[in-house]
DNA sequence: TCAAAAGTGTTTCAGATACACCCATGT
DNA sequence: ACATGGGTGTATCTGAAACACTTTTGA
């Protein structure tokens, strides 16, 4: 067992899309008394690790997503990076930190990175806790400060989607053109006008109509297309240019 | 004298601007046997802070900056952490460490800030280490990962000020709209063109004009602005818009 | 034959780009 | 009077926004 750096973690924030709505995944954590077996408290956290000793961040990071999924090169990335003094001082993580047999009172720097994952990919299990997508809108107080991070986290996210081709990672790998309008008004929590939407992804041109359809649906099938990173790299541009 | 926490610190890149170039503040580290009082290296790094038990990352890395210029609330954005397990291990830096009383087989995280400064507000002197600014294609080897950090806040910074009016804080409180491009030049490496600039800045608001114009210059002198937050703010909107 | 979502085109307006000359000041 | 940078307008093109109907399929 390799050594834990007992100051560094890294928080994931996973982000999926049901169909209607962005969702968060959220692990459940349970503390019972280990003589009464009564419970002692029932709450969510996201996702975190520690770091190994000669780890880096990013391969801890991606151990989460590994460990939850069995995928590597999933679509991840750091965004902020917190250490408050304070963070941990919640009465119910100051009883889990102990009980886990960590310091409770030792400052833990957490760096958070956010991931986009087709939600199918995920077991339901992890660390022998309950995982399960919770819609982002129905999420409660969560451990730690993790509603926080989830908030810079989607915060990350609303901007990032505006200048970089990483929805798709929310889809499967052949999608229709409202299933990705879609994404969009769930992140956004807008509607957009499909006619002018369909204008603005035909200049993509890293979006590949396939020839093949939807099936079994009880209406005209939509055409299935997928995303080329090849075609993205090859073709995208700096932009000198600003908006505001 | 305030406990320090051993395995948390920050770096500030502080980018300033010189009517020509974009700079970058760079403190020298120079090590002389305590003896013989012979060099043994000297060489650079960014500046940077321990950051003490109680304290925030965002209050170490103001920390700096008070330090160099008397101010507070000057701008200052977290934008990435590096923690890499070998991020120390130059030979120098571990000389460095070892010198100055660290475990130099310690891993430390540092958060990574970045700062945008009218380069007139600085001191020259920093820890008792001579500082300056060196503008950014001059810069050579420096110490740590700090090469790596400084290129990271500038992808940062090209990206940031396509969205968000920050530039006003390497000018002085008043500026011409040509100091104003040129910030804009320097920082992105390229040619603006004037007439279409101005077109562009007319529609921000927030930059108003002033009766007042430069003075002492061998030309037809240029009109005073100054950038309010004030206006900003209250017309900011969200923009739900992507242009990949 | 009906319900459901797919797919499509035009007009109007705002902003992006390209481009060249006269103006006010200090020396 | 001249050198220096300040300041301005027009034409063309691209993309943003607003808006409604026909088509294809499964039930």
């Amino acid at each position: 067992m390799e050594q834990i750096s007992p100051y560094i973690s890294v928080d994931c924030v996973l982000f999926g899309y049901n169909g209607f709505e962005l969702e968060v995944l959220i692990v459940d954590r349970t503390l019972t008394n280990d003589k009464t077996h009564e419970l002692i408290f029932n709450d969510q956290t996201l996702t975190g690790n520690h770091v190994y000793v000669d780890e880096t961040i990013d391969d801890a990071a991606n151990r989460v997503l590994f460990e939850l999924t069995g995928l590597k090169d999933v679509f991840l990335e750091q965004f902020k990076t917190f250490a408050h003094p304070n963070r941990l001082l919640k009465p119910n993580d100051q009883i889990w930190l102990q009980h886990t047999g960590r310091d409770p009172k030792a400052r833990i720097v957490t760096i958070g990175f956010y991931s986009l994952l087709a939600t199918d990919k995920i077991k339901l299990e992890w660390k022998g806790r309950n995982v399960r997508w919770i819609p982002i809108k129905e999420i409660g107080e969560l451990a730690f400060d993790h509603n926080l991070i989830l908030s810079e986290a989607l915060r990350t996210l609303r901007q990032r989607i505006k200048y970089e081709p990483i929805t798709f990672e929310l889809l499967p790998e052949k999608f229709t053109l409202t299933q990705l309008q879609n994404v969009y008004e769930a992140i956004w929590d807008v509607e957009l006008d499909k006619r002018n939407f369909r204008k603005k992804v035909a200049r993509m041109k890293y979006l590949i109509p396939l020839d093949e359809k939807q099936t079994g649906v009880a209406h005209k099938p939509a055409r299935l297309y997928v995303f080329s990173r090849d075609v993205y790299t090859k073709t995208k541009k700096e932009l000198f240019d600003f908006t505001i």
